[in-house]
RNA sequence: GGCAGGUUGCCCGAGUGGCCAAAGGGAGCGGUCUGUAAAACCGUCGGCGUAGCCUACGUUGGUUCAAAUCCAACACCUGCCA
């Protein structure tokens, strides 16, 4: 049952690992119990917490037993970012995205069977723990000069660090020792981003309980041009289909370039070494087909969103970018596009500038002129050549729709109020 | 604490009184080519009621017919000296 370890080195998502071959040994002499935390520092779970959440998975298919951790006390603090201090959230807020967050999480591993899944939060141990015994039981262990040597503290050094801040790391050090003393877990993995936090937990664990513990850290995703994967112009690709929608979740996916995609399989599809090298080699002999993009993102959308909101949406991208008639649609695949497009309602008839706008597809009723110059403006899949155009009853789909779009695939719509 | 320099559009960066919505580069966006990919080339790139107006060159106030450009105060950043 233990080709798991090698299996995710294949996979490419082991960057950091403490120890492998003990890490092998330990894996080998039985199921373990691991854990991986997410913090509440927003209402949604993301595109990187994807990640850990499919690790998880992995290692629970592979027998072991996960502990999921939401960070309702961590979450108050905030672990320091290069960028600067964080703004401390209020904390009913944190508790309402502790719920949310917890909510989300639970869906992407089991609760049943002899290795279930446990929920656990950082605040249970952590609230009612007074500030003498932080100090003695896990301050003691934590020597200033080598925090302060940490990447991501000496960056912070000059613009400076609040005591919240840097004492981070204790708080999540505090958790791996609490979840090993009260569960006897023993391996942690997170983003590499995490790294010296996880590894400090291992440390204070050896340290206070003569104790053996194990981390494994995820690598960043990036781009061929080295960018970081998981963002869009419009920021995040969050985990709630409100913030990030499942149309606009399939379509990033869909999107990965033909030089990395397979490395995004590896990492977000459970299809087999042999799926996912066939896939390769399709990539690599009939790219035009896509079929590794298209797998990726079918994969990553059942999982998160669910089959049949992945079937809606590769409906929606089908009539969208086929070359099928959009009059040929039904009203009520119509219906179903306008949903996914997020159609705003709009009364008719509508200078087509105005209607760019509201549809979301451009910034300012400038650039919606602009896009018609350019000559990369469609109303109903047909290009628009003048921009001074008023959408009439003459251009609605099913006597209420309209299909725009700007350039290749930013595409929105709008719907006609009672004309 | 003293002296010198700096703060320009998403980012970098030119601009020392009108010809400045502001050179140039990058990012972004559109077109061509393709496969809703990458690269390349061309175009575009504050807003609005588009031959006009509004907003914008750290902040506030002043000089002037006219200021990103001159003056004053303030804030922040950098270098040199103590």
């Amino acid at each position: 049952m233990n080709a798991i370890l090698d299996d995710l080195l294949w996979r490419g998502l082991i960057a950091h690992s403490t120890d492998l071959d003990a890490l092998r040994e330990h894996l080998d002499a039985g199921p373990i119990k691991f854990y991986v935390g997410f913090d509440p520092t927003a209402p949604s779970l993301h595109f990187g917490n994807l990640v850990q959440l499919l690790l998880a998975r992995r290692l629970q298919e592979a027998g072991h037993q996960p502990f999921l951790l939401v960070g309702g006390a961590t979450g108050l603090i905030g672990d320091p970012k290069e960028s600067g201090e964080r703004t401390m959230n209020p904390k009913e807020v944190v508790a309402s995205w502790v719920e949310r967050i917890r909510a989300q999480a639970e869906r992407f591993v089991s609760f049943d069977g002899p290795n279930a899944a446990t929920m656990v939060n950082n605040l249970d141990w952590t609230s009612g723990m007074n500030v003498l015994d932080f100090l003695r039981d896990v301050g003691k262990h934590f020597p200033v000069n080598r925090m302060l040597a940490r990447d991501v503290v000496a960056r912070r050094l000059d613009a400076g660090i609040s005591y919240t801040e840097f004492s981070y790391v204790l708080l999540q050090s505090m958790d791996f020792r609490e979840l090993y003393r009260r569960h006897g877990i023993t391996l942690q993995h997170g983003g590499s981003d995490q790294w010296g936090n996880i590894t400090a937990g291992v440390e204070l664990i050896r340290r206070s309980e003569q104790g053996k513990a194990h981390a494994l850290a995820t690598p960043l995703l990036t781009k061929a041009d080295g960018s970081k994967f998981g963002k869009t112009e419009s920021g995040t690709v969050w985990l709630d289909s409100e913030l990030t929608s499942p149309y606009a979740f399939h379509q990033f996916f869909l999107n990965a370039e033909d030089a990395k995609v397979v490395d995004y399989l590896k990492v977000f599809s459970f299809r087999s070494r042999e799926e996912i090298e066939a896939l390769e080699e399709a990539t690599e002999k009939e790219p035009h087909k896509r079929l590794a993009q298209k797998a990726l993102a079918d994969d990553t959308a059942d999982i998160v969103h669910g089959v049949a909101e992945r079937e809606a949406v590769v409906a929606a991208a089908g009539a969208l970018f086929g070359r099928g008639e959009l009059a040929h649609l039904s009203a009520k695949a119509l219906e179903g596009v306008m949903r996914e497009l997020k159609a705003p309602e709009v009364r008719v008839p509508i200078p087509l500038a105005d209607a760019f706008l509201v549809a979301g597809i451009v910034d300012s009723k400038a650039a919606a002129r602009r896009a018609v110059l350019e000559g990369g403006a469609y109303v109903n899949n047909e290009k628009v050549g003048d921009p001074e155009l008023v959408l009439g009853p003459e251009h609605l789909l099913a006597d209420r729709f309209v299909v725009l779009r700007r350039g290749r695939r930013t595409v929105g719509g709008v719907k006609a109020l009672g004309v």
